[in-house]
Parts: C-alpha cells; sequence; structure tokens
DNA sequence: TTCCATTCGTGCAGATTACGCACGAGTTCA
DNA sequence: TGAACTCGTGCGTAATCTGCACGAATGGAA
C-alpha cells in the first residue's frame, strides 16, 4: 500500500492497459503488472479483470479506485507545494520547445540558468510536434504561433515578427528582388509543416492593408534550422523568424530583402507562448523558468 | 513520497522522538532517521528541528505534516474498507484477553477458527493487564467483570459465574464446610490483584440479599490458572470461574461447596465482554471473530 | 560536578527487494 | 494464417533497505 502502487493503479485505470502505463513509466510491463498483482493481494480483491489482451477495472475495484484518486492527487498536490515552498527551488522540470527555439535561445542562456539554480534538474524534450502537456508530463511549454487554446495557462513571452532573407551570393547570382511580389518567381524554401501556406504575407510600412505573395520553388523542408542553412547556402529565399537570422544579419552572412515591409507567414499577430498546466499552484521550479525566460526574452520582438 | 514515509514522519510528530516511533516499529532509530532525512531531501526543507536530545516541528513541517494527515488516514481507512469487502475475510488480527481466557476458551477453539479462516493470522497477547487498545494496535479485547467504560464499542459475550471449589482431599482432611460463613477460618486462595477483595459475596438461591464473608489464608497467587492449580493440589479453598473449573467438577478433581449459593468476587453482575476500537466500520477480520467467539461462547453462562 | 543513559546521525556489511530480460500463452487485426 | 500485441512468470543481477557499531551531544541522577 504505497504511494506508487496506487498511482500506477490509478494510471491503469486511466490509460486502460499495463503495457501503456509501463511505457509512460518507463518500466517493464512485468514490473506493472508485479505492482498491480501485490495490491491485489493486499486488499484481498481483484481490481482489474483481465483477459489476455483487453483490461477493465472489477466492480469493487472501480469503487476502490475511485475512493483513493482523489486522495492520492491531493497528497501528490500537498508535496508538490510543499516542495514550492522550499526556500530554493528543486526538483525535476520537463519542458519542451521547438527545436529552433531550443537550439538559438534556450541554449545560450541554460549555464546561467544552471549556476543560478542548481537543484534544478531539467529535462528538455525538442520537438517541433505539439506534445500532450498533460499526458507527458510537461511543466512548461514554449509555442509559436497565434494565441493556443486549451485548458492551460498562456502567457506572453515575446512578440516574434519574420524577416525574408537571402545570403549575398544568392543575391549577386540572381539580382534583388525590389518588391516582395517578385518572389513568385524565385526560389523560395518553403516550411513543410500543414498551415504553413505557401502565401506569404506582406505588410509595407505605416500600411494598414496586407497583401499575399503565393511563392514556390524547388525546396521544402520542414526544419526551421536547415531551412536558415540551405538560405545561407544561396538556395532561394526564406521567411524566418527574426530570432534565427539575428546574428546572420548582423554579420551579413544573410540579408533583409524588404525591410521595409512587415513578413508573416500566416498572420501578423503571432508571438512565443509560454504554456502551463492550469493548477491551483505555480511549482517554484516553473515559476523561476518562467521568470528567467522573461527577464532575457520579455522585452525583446524577435 | 511513500505511504509509509509519510506514516512515519506523522508518527514521529506525535511521538516526539525518532526512538519511540522505532520501537512502535519494530525497527532501528537509524531507520527512522534516514526516513525522515529522505522525506526532508524530497520536500526540500527541514520537517523537524533537531537537537541532540529533543525534537519538535519546524514551521513549514507542522503545515505539512496536517496537510497530509489527515489524507493519510484517509488512504489507510479506503484500504480497510477494501479490505473489509474481499469476499474472504484476511489480514493480522490482533486481540487481547486474559492468560486463563486464552489458555481455557480460545486455544480449544483456535485449530477450528484457523481451518474456517486461513487467511487470517492471528496475533494473541494473553495478558492479564489491561493493555491499551488503541497505542497497542488491538483490534479485539476480551474483558471480565463489570462492563468497561470507555471510548470503544463493548459487546457482551457470556455471562459470567464463580464457584467456590476445593479438592475431594482437602475436603476429606479438614472436613466439608456446611455454610459459606465458615470459609473464614479456611485457607482460602485468594487473587492478588487490588479490587480483587478479600471478601466474598455470597446469596442463597431465591434470595434476594447478599452477604459476604472476610477470607483469609496463607495464599495470595496473581493467576488465575495457578489459582486452580493450588486448589486441585489440596492448599485450600478457590473462588474460580466456571470456565475455570468446569471440567474439575465434572470429573471430581475439584468439588462446588455451595452449589446452592451464587458466588462472586465483587460483584454479581460480571460478565466477559468483547471490545473494539470505535470506528465506523468493523473490518471483517474483527467481525468474523466475533461471530465466532459468540458461536462457541454466546449461550453459556460460565 | 561527574557519570550514565539516551538522543540522533553515519559508515559499513549483509539481506531483502525490485528490476529488466526472456519466454510462453492467448488474442486481435491484417 | 501470421504478425504484433496483450499479460504473467522465472531468473539473474542491481539497487535499496536494514541492522549494528560507533560517535557526538545533551539531560538527569548521584
Amino acid at each position: 500500500m504505497e504511494l506508487s502502487t496506487l498511482k500506477t493503479a490509478l494510471l491503469v485505470r486511466d490509460l486502460g492497459s499495463f503495457a501503456a502505463v509501463a511505457r509512460l513509466l518507463e518500466l517493464d510491463a512485468s514490473s506493472v503488472s508485479r505492482v498491480i498483482a501485490q495490491l491485489e493481494q493486499d486488499v484481498g480483491f481483484r481490481l482489474f479483470q483481465r483477459s489476455t489482451r483487453s483490461l477493465a477495472p472489477t466492480g469493487e475495484g472501480e469503487l476502490y479506485l475511485n475512493r483513493i484518486g482523489p486522495l492520492v492527487e491531493e497528497l501528490e498536490a500537498a508535496g508538490d507545494e510543499a516542495r514550492m515552498n522550499a526556500v530554493s527551488p528543486r526538483g525535476t522540470l520537463r519542458m519542451t520547445a521547438s527545436i529552433s527555439f531550443v537550439q538559438e535561445c534556450l541554449m545560450p542562456i541554460l549555464p546561467e540558468f544552471r549556476t543560478r539554480y542548481p537543484e534544478i534538474d531539467l529535462e528538455i524534450l525538442a520537438s517541433d510536434a505539439n506534445l500532450d502537456l498533460r499526458a507527458d508530463g510537461i511543466d512548461l511549454a514554449v509555442r509559436f504561433g497565434q494565441m493556443p487554446q486549451g485548458d492551460w495557462i498562456v502567457s506572453k513571452l515575446m512578440t516574434t515578427s519574420y524577416r525574408v532573407v537571402a545570403s549575398p551570393v544568392y543575391l549577386e547570382r540572381t539580382g534583388r528582388p525590389a518588391h516582395p511580389g517578385e518572389l513568385s518567381e524565385r526560389d523560395c524554401i518553403r516550411f513543410a509543416i500543414p498551415g504553413f501556406k505557401t502565401l506569404w504575407q506582406f505588410r509595407e510600412k505605416g500600411a494598414t492593408d496586407a497583401f499575399s505573395v503565393p511563392v514556390g520553388g524547388a525546396t521544402v523542408i520542414s526544419n526551421a534550422l536547415s531551412i536558415r542553412s540551405a538560405a545561407r547556402l544561396g538556395m532561394g529565399v526564406a521567411l524566418l523568424p527574426i530570432m534565427l537570422v539575428q546574428r546572420d544579419l548582423e554579420r551579413g552572412t544573410l540579408a533583409d530583402l524588404f525591410p521595409d515591409h512587415a513578413c508573416a507567414a500566416a498572420s501578423f499577430d503571432t508571438a512565443a507562448w509560454l504554456l502551463y498546466p492550469s493548477r491551483s499552484y505555480l511549482p517554484r521550479k516553473v515559476r523561476v523558468m518562467i521568470d528567467f525566460l522573461k527577464e532575457h526574452y520579455g522585452r525583446s520582438e524577435v
């Protein structure tokens, strides 16, 4: 009758399978099997009725699990809140962000974070997929685009803006386009995810109306960093967030084609958002990471 | 953050010492120390402030323990109730009774109980001391005398009555007393606990008034079974519950001196009582033991 | 004051437990 | 029918826990 035992039993009920729980907890299915068997031995009746391939809670099992579920959660919450009150924040912080954000924004400031909060263990899931915060036990996520909807708390980290860039070599070879409209006839390196249309948006400085330009070209890549590499190598024109091209523009390895235009892939009002599961309290480890990120990027526009 | 850990922490708060908890849980004090240290490591702050010899919860510790206390109890209760609902009762049943009751009444029927409920482990504390049911974690107690007072549930097992007996050898040597009053001049083997007066009570059959006889003699023993042995050996006259002398009377190894009188040590309205801690539910293992005892002794008068 | 008993903490060796892997029986889906 | 998956069980290893011994510190008794 240990807490971990009860938690696995609850997970089994929720996921409906020993194997699924095993994958989630990163241990062998046999362990889950044994844990449940032991708990059943302890309470004296079967919690789950299992045929070789399907699984369902028994009547008594259902009752028992319903009873202990809230209690276990409360106990967990009590522990979390206690940890939150600890003078120095600690624990494991699971966060996710796009590969490019991790590479370009997170990595440079991580050493400072580790120095400031040595007792926080970081687990960073760099992924361009929109993971399920709850299912994967993620404490904090960074998402780009329009303000996300859903059952979590959203906080704006910074506004993002895009630039249309190309390498000087490429421009020398093909000439520099005078107006965004000319991009239709150029090689535009495009992002290969649904929603990232092949229509690029532009809005002249001071103007209120935007116009879109259909773009095409030989290259479609599903990774922003690779798109930047392709642009650097003179493979074409790319639409990239300032975040990724700031340094290239300063060094001259990439050139901003339309400094007088605001550019966007889909919508102009995009930003970087911080997402975290809605709970009655916010663990201190998450709080300090949010503050840390805002301290570095909160005032900037990238 | 396991349940056992939390329970230990709560016990430490309640008992105010690692060593005391260690004794209660029957493990080494160092283990308790390590468990608490680990929990403190986990929540990130000190739960108890300890000088080498004294111990007190810290502020945060107090808060945390107050929070988890009821939760842990609830979870325990949920487990107990689940076990109670198990089809076949199981678990460890701790019970206490006087040495003589255990010897004479419990032992003869135990094999049958074990056969009927093989999954119940029995722990029998044979003791003439009135143990603290709660502190010693006792599920069921058998007590003799007048109806006990206190914060527990009391259920009458059977009425008890006493007989004044002596061995035929003794009677042959000294002559058989014709009336209880003559006992004052005899060797009466007396019980050596406070409250068990040296005044024996008598009431003639059909009479309403009782009278008492002051008794004396060379032998005072603190154990009912030893008193019976002494009586068998002809050391004198003894006042013993029927429970203990039934077989001797049948076999003739002891004789009932006053079959026409009701006898008592202190009060006539004594009985054997079953006591169990008052809880909202009654574990099945306790329930079946109560039923089992009543099945064997409930209708009898001993 | 001195001595003794008792407190909690830690290092160390042994024992208990938990874990993953391999394998088997049985079921679902293609 | 076979491939892929389910849960359960041995088995050997690895991690964990436990008890003992010892030390430092404290409070009460003589």
